[in-house]
DNA sequence: TATGAAAGTCGCTAACC
DNA sequence: GGTTAGCGACTTTCATA
């Protein structure tokens, strides 16, 4: 496999808290991104010969991705049910306020748990999403009882994941 | 750091759709897990290092939960807003018939959009939780748009994700 | 059945073009 | 972006408990 000589580079303007910057992403970067979204564990030269470049300049561009946070990390995917956790709920949590106070009061309270999976901050009617992994129905209902039970937590809806669809599909690139 | 000798093997009966067997997973194991969910580009030297063992036994136990399906891959965590998908949304979908064949055909149809990052099948009221990535708020609307034309597609609410906490958890060991 | 040591192969990565 | 080269990691083989 020959790189194309001359991919147009695709420029975005990034909003940052204190930063605004054009991250300039060519089609071999999008290439890199998009083998190691799929196997992050695959060897640099592999890597390399696959987009069909050398490792070295590969490796560069892997590490100024990760300088740039364009590439977070690196994890393992893991299967939650294999290792004792089969129950998989989300939760719809509505506040009595979304004063900053009372929403970073909530965020950090339930990033404490363990068995949190993800929280996302929403706007319109409900404040909060929340994956979370349970032992078993018993679990599951002390969790959602625990939710109810917190200061300003005036609604709350829980949906049971019976199944997930093809996990991991990750960003298009 | 030693290799705690007496580890206990903790046992969980894991039923698959055509088979059903006892996952032996002792301390070592979860300590694998718990290292390579958090740094999974992380080398097996360094990994036995850390779990306190020598390198080709801890390779041996990779592959073991590798095969056994545990560990489901490998990813690099990617930052969507910066590759051009600021918008995170949520949509959660009812349908008008719960038969096999319409939720198939439901599953099949998203499952080839290339925005949707996961999609989980409740059960209770609502059918779907969907997870789409959009370019623009234009971008979401006309995805939500072509979900609620979509035949048997009777109730749709859509939720704004306007910031994600702690992203990649993951399952607690 | 599992670990540990040794060794050959292969990959990583800095220096330079 | 490519080449080279030294070093370190990977992974097989075999010995051991």
């Amino acid at each position: 496999m020959r790189r194309n000589p001359s991919s147009p580079a695709v420029n975005w303007v990034v909003s940052g808290p204190d930063t605004e910057r054009v991250l300039e992403l060519d089609e071999t970067d999008r290439m890199i991104l998009s083998e190691l979204q799929r196997d992050g564990r695959m060897t640099n030269v592999e890597l390399a010969r696959r987009i069909g470049m050398s490792a070295p300049p590969c490796l560069r561009r892997v590490r100024r991705l990760e300088e740039l946070g364009v590439i977070r990390g690196f994890h393992a995917e893991l299967d939650a049910a294999q290792l004792g956790w089969p129950v998989s709920f989300f939760v719809l949590v509505g506040l009595d306020s979304q004063k900053s106070q009372v929403l970073e009061e909530f965020e950090q309270t339930v990033i404490g748990w363990p068995e949190l999976q993800a929280c996302h901050m929403l706007n319109g009617a409900e404040d909060f999403l929340l994956h979370v992994l349970a032992r078993d129905a018993a679990h599951q209902q002390r969790l959602i009882h625990e939710l109810t039970e917190m200061t300003h937590v005036v609604r709350l809806r829980s949906f049971q994941d019976i199944r997930t669809l093809s996990p991991h599909k990750g960003v298009p690139l």
